[in-house]
DNA sequence: AAGGTATGGTTGGATGTCAAACAGTATGCT
DNA sequence: AGCATACTGTTTGACATCCAACCATACCTT
């Protein structure tokens, strides 16, 4: 007769078999509990993580094109295009003609766009800081020191 | 007259502001490497980390219905529909009726569904020793410590 | 026993993401 | 100069995910 599967006590806790150990399932866990801090902090201003991102590279590069945007926050090109349409629509975001090349938008922040990414950053700063609650200045070094060491080679 | 914006040579590297400094950043950048390299070790099984999640979960917990997968995964109840009609399709999982509840739902993973996983388990193994693969021990370990401190109240 | 409340699974709509295919433009080779 | 190749942004289609609404079933209070 076939081996029969020993069901699990319905009242009993679940259990995780080896994910815990996995430094990738860890590392999933995680990122879902900041994604949601994140989203409320940000709550009222419709903004993902990945739209901040974007929103401080443009900052950082002004003019830089799509693609270079995209390889930037690690987005398809296609991704990107609708991320642009969606700052551009808020009027964050400019796509101006690029200096010698005509196939290519070079993007800039408008007014309005940094004058919210200032905002931004100081919630931002906040949500950091309750993320980081737990850790001491040292581990959180230490943190990001260890995640840097993570498949270098794709960064 | 407006400020004008000093836009930057297109020569020059992009760079990230304030972003490398944070904890969540870094976090993503790791996530979205070890992503990538899970999906090409598992490249022929169309098998997602999620989905891998699931499978383990499952074999875990014999007999445990939706809704509890989807809090152990920290998926929506409704996202969990369509990962387990994904499996079932598949013949790899199989909802049987629930022994005293006639809404639930009682999954079991099938002879073939085990099969699977022991292979799958053996892959991501090699996965997880490629994403450590610059870690020692110790280091793996202090790491798993972090990350479980981030947040630990959503857990 | 009956009614209201809570729970389990499902559906439909919105969003974010990738991959493949495409047209316009630039670059390089001969 | 002309042609092949590469690159830029875009469109389309597939998929995972969430949320809100829904129906059936279970539980609880009286």
């Amino acid at each position: 007769m076939p081996p029969k599967t020993k069901l699990r006590d319905p009242a009993a806790e679940i259990t995780f078999g080896a994910l815990p150990d996995l430094i990738g399932y860890q590392l999933r866990l995680a990122q879902i509990a900041i994604f949601r801090d994140f989203a409320q902090t940000l709550g009222s201003y419709e903004i993902s993580p990945g739209l901040f991102g974007a929103l401080v590279i443009i900052e950082a590069n002004p003019g830089l094109k799509q693609t270079e945007l995209a390889r930037a926050t690690r987005l398809d090109r296609s991704t990107v295009v609708s991320l642009v349409d969606n700052l551009e629509r808020r009027a964050l975001v400019e796509r101006r003609s690029a200096a010698g090349d005509r196939r290519s938008n070079a993007l800039q922040l408008t007014p309005a766009g940094k004058a919210l990414l200032k905002k931004l950053q100081r919630l931002v700063a906040e949500h950091e800081q309750r993320l980081a609650a737990n850790l001491s200045a040292k581990e959180q070094l230490t943190l990001v020191k260890l995640l840097e060491k993570i498949f270098p080679e794709y960064r």
